[in-house]
DNA sequence: CACGCTTACTCGTATAGACGAGTGGGCGAG
DNA sequence: CTCGCCCACTCGTCTATACGAGTAAGCGTG
């Protein structure tokens, strides 16, 4: 166990009143901060903190335990605590649905990673009728029961996002919209040969703490938050004929709108 | 210190290799989730769960701090934990900006927050000249120096957001915009005025953990997420007039939009 | 050389105890 | 009755200790 480099973190102040942990964790943090630990270097272990600062081992677990927290930094058992490193981050422009991007065969996401040089890849995929939750029932205008195709997008190996998208069963099912694969340019363009034109999105926009659940499925790290996204596609005739609900690792994207100033 | 009621919560399975405080985690979750503990309810004190559980108190504080990470519960000091209740949200629409939105006198957080029956705010207003940051000079192309407009809005006492509006020294210097007060309509009105005609906002979003900054600036709850927005302003003549950094209590927005299906 | 075991180091989980400090109700003095 | 103090209860901070389990490097054996 080598000693810590003298002059990379200072010492603490017995007279001030913010707890010993706290400044722990800011020293820390600064130090991260001003790039005395890079992105996926190793920190300090338990062990030298508590031997560097004379605590004990809870107060310098508790420090650590705020930096992840706030996302700074991640512990692997047996390996160390890590400055966590900003994963590359998916833009999302707000004409990704314009007619044109839609492509042919491959979906927008599987065109865009490849464009970007990383290795895309959709799983758990799920297509099957069932009761509408109430929220949908409501955005979908009364429906009782729906399709819902849900999957999970990885970015080289890694799960950034997990969509569920419903439909209502008049419209979609017997069409090719309940096949798992519902062929070139997905099911907004099936839906536009099926003669629903559509006219506009509505997309609402929440961040929040992830659930379990949500934590398992994006494998998550500490300190990561949500982005939900809930969009609405409206026909011309101002149908609303898809809600699709989105779950995204906030720290692998960035979403970008156009709005006119009218 | 009465005994929890029986029923309200089960017992820990020693068999299982999840950790004990994970369990007991799992349990308030559920409980919280059947809605057995409503917002803003007390949940019973970590001795209640101490002797109930039959575990030390670091453990129960363990799982508390689960939930806490989660923003499902928050602790006070002296009166115990409680169910983190749900604020009322500001819903923020893609046409808020629009120019028959640009009330007189007054500005549209203000009108917003009358209208929904809360009690608005503005504060920490300053205005000053200073270096652009390489971000905001780049959005901005290319410019050393800006005009920085900062305010924090408050709903019912409560900060739900931080934001700062930069703008070049030669549309904004000696004009109204530099002044704390505007005028009617705000800064888009007097932009207008100046000549510099809207054509487009273009908004980027992202969400995180805040720093510790932010945290005390909108006094934020653990397990709160910050939704960070950068909006450029665009003239006529495609040229960018201004830039706004905003920072958001996530637990207080929702941000809306509408994008055509072109 | 290759494989497997040992070992040191790492974080994860849990216990027991101590003191501090904020809150709020109750009780006693005036 | 009212005010102020006290006390019980609450969470916050910190120490000290123990064992478990994942990792990786080094060493010894075949």
């Amino acid at each position: 166990m080598s000693p810590l480099p003298s002059g990379l973190l200072g010492d603490l102040d017995p007279t001030s009143d913010r707890a010993v942990f706290r400044q722990i964790a800011d020293q820390l943090r600064e130090a991260i901060d001003r790039g005395r630990f890079r992105e996926g270097e190793k920190l300090p272990s338990e062990a030298d903190l508590v031997d560097h600062f004379g605590v004990s081992r809870m107060t310098v677990r508790n420090a650590f335990s705020i930096l992840q927290g706030e996302g700074l930094v991640h512990a692997e058992h047996g390996r160390g605590v890590f400055v966590r490193p900003r994963p590359p981050v998916r833009r999302l422009a707000s004409d990704r649905f314009a007619r044109r991007h839609r492509e042919q065969g491959k979906s927008a996401f599987i065109v865009e990673a490849d464009a970007a040089g990383s290795h895309p890849q959709v799983d758990s995929l799920e297509v099957k009728e069932e009761k509408a939750s109430q929220d949908v029932s409501a955005r979908l205008g009364s429906v009782r029961r729906v399709l819902a195709r849900r999957r999970r997008y990885l970015l080289d190996g890694r799960p950034v996002e997990f969509a569920t998208s419903y439909l209502p069963l008049d419209i979609a099912r017997g069409t090719p919209i309940a096949e798992p694969n519902p062929g070139p340019g997905g099911i907004y363009a099936r839906l536009e040969e099926l003669g629903h034109r559509l006219d506009h999105f509505e997309e609402e926009i929440r961040a929040r703490m992830p659930s379990p659940t949500e934590v398992k499925t994006l494998r998550l790290a500490a300190g990561v938050p949500v982005i939900h996204l809930i969009r609405t596609a409206f026909d011309t005739e101002g149908r609303a004929v898809e809600v699709c609900d989105t779950v995204m690792a906030a720290d692998a994207y960035v979403l970008s709108y156009q709005l006119p100033a009218t």
